[in-house]
DNA sequence: AACCGATGGGACATAAAACGTCCTAGCAGC
DNA sequence: GCTGCTAGGACGTTTTATGTCCCATCGGTT
């Protein structure tokens, strides 16, 4: 069953929509007993006239009855409404879910995809995809799009398709090196998006670890700088969420740090920093490339990570509260909401 | 998912007729392997433009990528498509049959519902609603509808709900008594359904088996004479249909005439008519109402029947050439196309 | 190398559908 | 009989879908 809504979501996005609203206004109908459209329709939130379009329909596939007295649903539609229950439960759920975690964290979207990426590599391409359906739909034309690394986002870039504001794009790196293995690297996904887009690209190379002074020289180097500027324009930010310690474990952090961290009790980490249960930032990479301030004005930031495992690490950066776009999963969607 | 795509057809029955739509152009894409928009209108027999609609959707969504040299569905739409296949096949299976029987029989429309009415009394309650629905959408102001009896028009009473062109109809039976028992009688199910939509009735009471000289001066009767112009005047008939030797039986036809029956190859019956395999009519029940020629000229002549086990049957009357509109199942479906 | 045909994409007027808004007659319960 | 609902009609406006061209471009063929 699962699978036949996620074909049709993926063939028709609108539909569920209209599912959605049919079933409502059906539904409503029911538990009212006998309603006039006015009332209908404040109380389900829509203008007169688009409820009326539902009704008209509605009674005119014999689901509804109308009387000089309101309305009520037929006999048929009363078994529809039975038979339909589980669908529904299995449609509402998912955007129940977004829209409480959309109002929970203040943002502007959420997709939640079904499954758990923990568990179904099934879960971690839907992941990918909604992640790039997000992009494509938030992005314009020349637009500067900085990524970050991670598994996810190497997923996003593989679902990645051409279109036509994609084509005219820059994908670069939102930090420097950050010590991953290189096919999950910032600059690797990078290149690959703009590779599958046709769209450009720069890199930034700078070796992890670095000294300060080796920092302030790099600072000065002109192509370093100029880069670095151009990634700070960038208006679109797509970044993975990670367990600290899971982060800090895989980029060989020193020992020293991680203590650090742990006692700050660091939860999550995002592109580069670090945040604790409250979403304060607690400890940052030394690199190079976008910092909190550029996060901060950066016009959509754009956050996708799944599993069970994530959705404490999720709900501290959502509580950091810079993102806009949250594109996450069922099993961590839970958690979220748990932790909220 | 039998029943998710029935509650989905019930609920938004132009939904999958998208599904259907993007399908097939998705398909075809593939299909060619690359192919242009104009070449594949033709080949679809869409309009540029409108093709052009769902072009910009799929690739949109990522289903389709787009080169100079023409269309090819992505890794992603592949692997969509190849999801779909079991769906697509529920879906298009009774529509390819609808079309099918439509045009071998020269229809002007076959509605086909799924399952097989003689095992589930879902299917028949499925065959009432869509005789139902078949019914409102062709009834216009005033009509005069004539009906016959059985157990699918009891069907069909029972799912009809009002609505404002129904509420000046007249509903008539079709022929005088015919031997059924009451709750199955046309009489009865002209009653119910006007009373269940609120339109008005007629009845035709006579007795059965009427000896020639009572038939005569039945005619002459001017009450009954007023009510057999009034049914012939009619515009809509909607009739069951049934097994020739089974009808014959229920209405304890006498052993001379059932062995006659049997001799001329009878097959079918349908308001009152049997129906040998060619379609050709070897007898005809002795009562008053709708004449042969009646039907002929009857602007719309909806059959409504279904059940593996009345396929051929259907079949037979299907030939006899004055069918407008044929209601039907699934399993009935497959056992006419058998016979074709 | 030049040409031809098919390609995607842009543009625009028009038809059609969706929608917001207001009005009216009628029925039910008080 | 009055009040507050009800459904349904009407109409102008806005949005969307559609038919019909055109054009620059790319690929393959001559």
């Amino acid at each position: 069953m699962r699978d036949i809504l996620e074909i049709q979501r993926q063939l028709m996005p609108d539909f569920l929509e209209v599912m959605k609203k049919r079933y409502t206004v059906l539904h409503h109908i029911m538990v009212s007993g006998s309603i006039g459209r006015r009332t209908l329709a404040l109380s389900l939130d829509m203008t007169e006239r688009v409820l009326r379009g539902e009704i008209d329909f509605l009674k005119s596939h014999g689901l509804i009855e109308i009387e000089a007295s309101g309305m009520s649903v037929s006999e048929v539609g009363r078994q529809l409404l039975e038979r339909m229950e589980p669908l529904i439960k299995e449609v509402f759920g998912l955007t129940d879910l977004e829209e409480q975690i959309r109002s929970a964290f203040n943002l502007k979207q959420v997709v939640i995809v079904a499954g758990d990426a923990d568990h179904s590599s099934f879960t971690k391409r839907e992941l990918g995809l909604a992640g790039a359906a997000v992009l494509r739909k938030n992005v314009t034309n020349d637009d500067i799009i900085a990524v970050t690394g991670g598994s996810t986002m190497a997923g996003i870039a593989s679902q990645l398709v051409t279109s036509a504001p994609l084509k005219g794009s820059w994908f670069v790196p939102a930090r420097g090196g950050l010590g991953e293995s290189v096919e999950m690297q910032a600059n690797t996904i990078a290149s690959e998006m703009a590779k599958k887009t046709g769209g450009q690209y720069r890199l930034l190379h700078v070796p992890d670890d670095l000294g300060e002074e080796a920092y302030q020289s790099l600072m000065q180097e002109a192509s370093i700088k100029e880069i670095i500027d151009f990634v700070r324009k960038c208006r679109i930010v797509v970044h993975g969420i990670g367990d600290a310690m899971i982060m800090a474990k895989r980029r060989k952090v020193d020992l020293e740090t991680t203590a650090n961290l742990q006692q700050a009790g660091a939860l999550a980490e995002a592109f580069g920093y670090y945040f604790d249960r409250s979403g304060a930032v607690v400890h940052k990479m030394p690199t190079l490339g976008l910092q909190l301030e550029d996060i901060q004005r950066t016009e959509i930031v754009i956050g996708v990570a799944g599993g069970k495992s994530k959705g404490e690490a999720i709900a501290s950066v959502l509580r950091f509260g810079h993102e806009d776009i949250l594109v996450t999963d069922e099993a961590a969607a839970n958690e979220i909401i748990k932790h909220f």
